[in-house]
DNA sequence: GCCAACGTTGGC
DNA sequence: GCCAACGTTGGC
């Protein structure tokens, strides 16, 4: 089993927007970065452990944990040609994109990057280098347990 | 809104 | 295949 963190922005899917979903559960789609794709398609398995990231707000920081409930599948946005993930290249035989569904399995009180930062032991995360861009990161195990005993 | 960092694109 | 230009991300 592994462990991610996974980055989204509250404006579009929120911590409660994930909550109030059917079965707590969303597809991870509209990721259009080759490296998060390839962790999604070739690393992620059906229980592994997802930290819930806000970015791009107010407060970014983890705010749950979730899990990966179906692995890896093309992901839809990619053939409708009315959305902002649309990919022209894209073909049902030859998709280019994938995502898989991510399930909420509790809501945490906001640990917030600043927070995080503040520890040595999570010094190495990849969420808190510089530069780092990636919406997608793979957490170390001994990371994520040290995260479970902020909550 | 700024801007550093980084990924992608496309001409050559 | 190089690399300059451009676009995006995301914390601050």
């Amino acid at each position: 089993m592994r462990y991610w963190l996974m980055k989204s922005e509250p404006s579009d899917v929120s911590i409660d927007d994930l909550a109030a979903m059917p079965n707590q559960t969303v597809a991870w789609y509209g990721v259009r970065n080759y490296q998060a794709r390839n962790f999604m398609r070739d690393q992620m398995t059906v229980d592994d452990k997802v930290l819930f990231y806000h970015s791009s707000c107010e407060e970014p920081g983890i705010v749950g944990l979730a899990m990966v409930s179906k692995k890896a599948y093309p992901d839809e946005t990619q053939f409708d040609s009315t959305s902002k993930y649309f990919e022209p290249k894209a073909t049902r035989e030859n998709p280019r994109w994938m995502n898989v569904d991510v399930k909420l399995l509790k809501k945490t009180r906001l640990v917030s990057i600043k927070e995080l930062r503040s520890h040595a032991e999570l010094a190495n995360m990849r969420i808190l280098q510089k530069g780092n861009r990636l919406s997608i990161t793979p957490v170390d195990p001994k990371e994520y347990e040290f995260i479970l005993t902020l909550l």
